[in-house]
Formats: structure tokens, sequence, C-alpha cells
DNA sequence: CAGAGGATCCTCT
DNA sequence: GAGGATCCTCTGA
């Protein structure tokens, strides 16, 4: 007999979401669990690395300086919705929407730690290695079966992709964001966090 | 409507 | 650690 060790449906409410993405992410992201029913198919991982952007002064932000196209426009919904997008012709990446409507905040999963589903994560990647099945934005997509064109503004209180709280305090670390090197002076600002003891980071 | 480049990942050296 | 894959989105003409 299974014995359920975890409620995994102590869902993030849409006050939090809707509230500083930078609180958003670090008091309540981190560490909680990020989960997907996919072609029935329950994949779990707990949140172990993130990364902030600001549509309205961050020079990394798909959306800045509050640019609205048809691809950011979904940043500009109330928080509690996903922004999946795609790049270099694979990659789907996976950010949750912050702050109130009209603001355009996002928050890129960069990583997660396995923690349902491993079996179902692996089959989806190809990939035996646990450290490389969920550790990059690209790679966790891919083993939670989240894609730009099914899960684009999909809302987080649903019954497809949802986030259930954390069950304990984490400390973390903050550094520089990857991949953003046009960014100007905002390349620098140390707005990615991770978990400090996991194993699951996608770059040190 | 063509061209460039991307919030990455994998492979090979 | 360098380079290629690969296709969507935005820009500018």
């Amino acid at each position: 007999m299974n014995k359920v060790r975890y409620n995994f449906s102590r869902y993030i409410s849409k006050e939090i979401y809707q509230g500083d993405a930078f609180e958003l992410a670090q008091k309540h992201l981190l560490g909680a669990y990020l989960c997907s029913y996919v072609n029935d198919e329950l994949t779990i991982g707990r949140i172990s690395e993130l990364e902030v952007y600001i549509g309205e002064y961050d020079k990394a932000c798909h959306a800045w300086p509050n640019k609205r196209t048809l691809r950011t426009e979904i940043m500009y919904h109330c928080g509690g919705c996903a922004y999946v997008f795609f790049v270099y012709g694979k990659y789907s990446q996976f950010n949750v929407v912050a702050g109130p409507q009209g603001k355009a905040n996002a928050i890129l999963i960069r990583s997660v730690e396995p923690v349902i589903g491993i079996d179902v994560m692996r089959r989806r990647r190809q990939c035996d290695d646990i450290k490389k099945l969920t550790t990059g934005p690209g790679r966790l997509c891919q083993a939670l079966g989240i894609s730009c064109k099914e899960h684009n503004g999909i809302d987080l209180c649903g019954k497809t992709i949802w986030i259930s709280a954390k069950e304990k305090e984490y400390s973390f670390i903050s550094r520089p964001r990857i991949g953003i090197d046009y960014a100007e002076e905002y390349r620098d600002k140390p707005w990615r966090f991770y978990l400090e003891d996991s194993l699951f980071i996608s770059k040190k």
C-alpha cells in the first residue's frame, strides 16, 4: 500500500503570485514543488534554481522596456499563469508570471530536483543520468512534458501544471543570471537564486 | 517577406 | 571549451 508522504495540492495562491516578484521567487517558489500532469503522467520536481526578470527596467527581460509583442503579452497578465517560450529551435523554457496585471514580471525556473515520476522523466529525456534530467531550463521542460505550444499562458492554479507550497525553509544563494550578456548594466545583477545544498543546479 | 539571433543542449576534441 | 543544431519571433524594408 502506498503511503502518501506529502500533499502536492497545496497550491500557491493567486494573491502570492500577484505580489512582489523577488519575494515570490525567494520565499515561495524556491523549494516548492513544480507539478505536471501531462498525457496521464504525473511528474514533480522541487524547484532548486530560478531567475527573476522585470519588464519595466531590466534589460535582460524579453518585455523590456515594457515592450508589448505577441510573445511578451502573456507577461502582462495577472501573476499566476505560465510564460513558456521557445528558443534555439528545440527548447521550451518555463516561467512563472508574477505581479499584478499590467506589470511584465517573470520568474524562469532553471532547475528542479526530481521527486515523482523519475522513470517518466528518463523516458522523455532519453537519458539515464539523474543529474542531467532536470538541471537546465530546457531539460526540465522536456522532463516534465512542458512545451510552449501546449502550455504557454496556462493557469498555474489548474490541474495540468501547478506549484505546491514548500514544506520547510531552505537557505539559498544569489548569483548573476545565465546567458544574458547583452543586458548591459543588468548583466551582473545577482537575480539568479538557488538552494544552497542542492546537487541539482545548472551552473554554480 | 527575408534575415538575424536566441533566458540552450549535446557532441566531439 | 568550441561549434552546430534548428525554428520561432521580431525587426526593418
